[in-house]
DNA sequence: CTATTTTATATTGCGCGCAATTTAATTTGA
DNA sequence: TCAAATTAAATTGCGCGCAATATAAAATAG
């Protein structure tokens, strides 16, 4: 394949290549991809996290924020400040929950709302010009997905 | 699968259906995959990207900034500060090259490569208790390391 | 040989991503 | 009932990741 494959030492640890091999390439495929969408998602003054809270909103509005990290796997570290940025750019609206005054309910606003359609050109642009065959992307998300589960089980494991 | 694949109304956005993104599965992969690392990581006063210079090092040592960040698809950006701390950490010696004064050197010192086998432990340990089966964990390999291909020529294609 | 362009790294600024802690509301239990 | 435990979100702090820009050295052009 490319180049850097070949930097190898012929020492013997194996574990060391192959843990480069399949942690590397996921961290570097999911920037890689992060920097593919960069440029279309902020001609709708989104980011990328931004744009996953929006697929998740777009399904269902108003949501937690501790749904939507449920979902997108972050912590309330990451969303407040994100949904405040959100909020100031008029894409949601966040209040407390009256029937339980923790919770607060992000909620999209009519302008959020309205974006989806752009989003869907973004969405349908990206899959005009493939990236991989479909069989390929289906088995590298079906991998992704497989690996997502278990470290998430693990985790349950843990507690 | 999991319950978020149930989140769905019953539109025809496909397109839009955040359980069928690549990107989103990717994203979440990795982010987990990440935070699998991190408390064994810290244990060698190392982050993951760190980890993964380290990586890079050990197989040839020294290398410019701009050579780990062909490997690691990072920038200078990026990598200036992380290997400042590096630096101060002991782990990394970083010099001017004689030879081209743009550039920058960086040297693992004796702390750095002596730290290769805490290392090694680190990768047999995710190893001994394999997260996916060998051919899944290929599989997924793979992929990812496809649509990095794709990816960086795309890039080189639009210069 | 000098002016221009290119290349390599550093700097600045911003938005994550997460650990650790804090604040406040709800639930539990003695 | 009311103190202790649990839960939800916010806050703080730090390390990325990258765009934009700056700085300086080397290559190139005329």
């Amino acid at each position: 394949m490319s180049e850097q494959t070949q930097l190898l030492t012929n020492d013997t640890d194996d574990a060391l290549r192959l843990d480069k091999q399949v942690c590397f390439a996921l961290y570097a495929a999911s920037n890689l991809l992060t920097g593919l969408y960069r440029p279309l998602l902020a001609e709708l003054g989104l980011t990328f996290p931004q744009y996953l809270v929006m697929l998740v909103l777009w399904e269902k509005s108003p949501q937690s924020v501790g749904s939507l990290g449920q979902q997108l796997y972050l912590d309330s570290g990451t969303l407040t400040p994100l949904l405040k940025r959100m909020e100031s750019a008029g894409l949601v609206k966040r209040q407390r929950d009256a029937s339980d005054e923790r919770r607060v309910l992000v909620e999209l606003t009519e302008q959020g709302d309205s974006l989806r359609a752009s989003a869907h050109q973004v969405a349908n642009t990206l899959a005009s010009g493939p990236l991989l065959p479909m069989t390929e992307a289906e088995a590298l998300r079906d991998g992704a997905r497989k690996l997502i589960g278990v470290l998430t089980s693990e985790q349950k494991a843990e507690e």
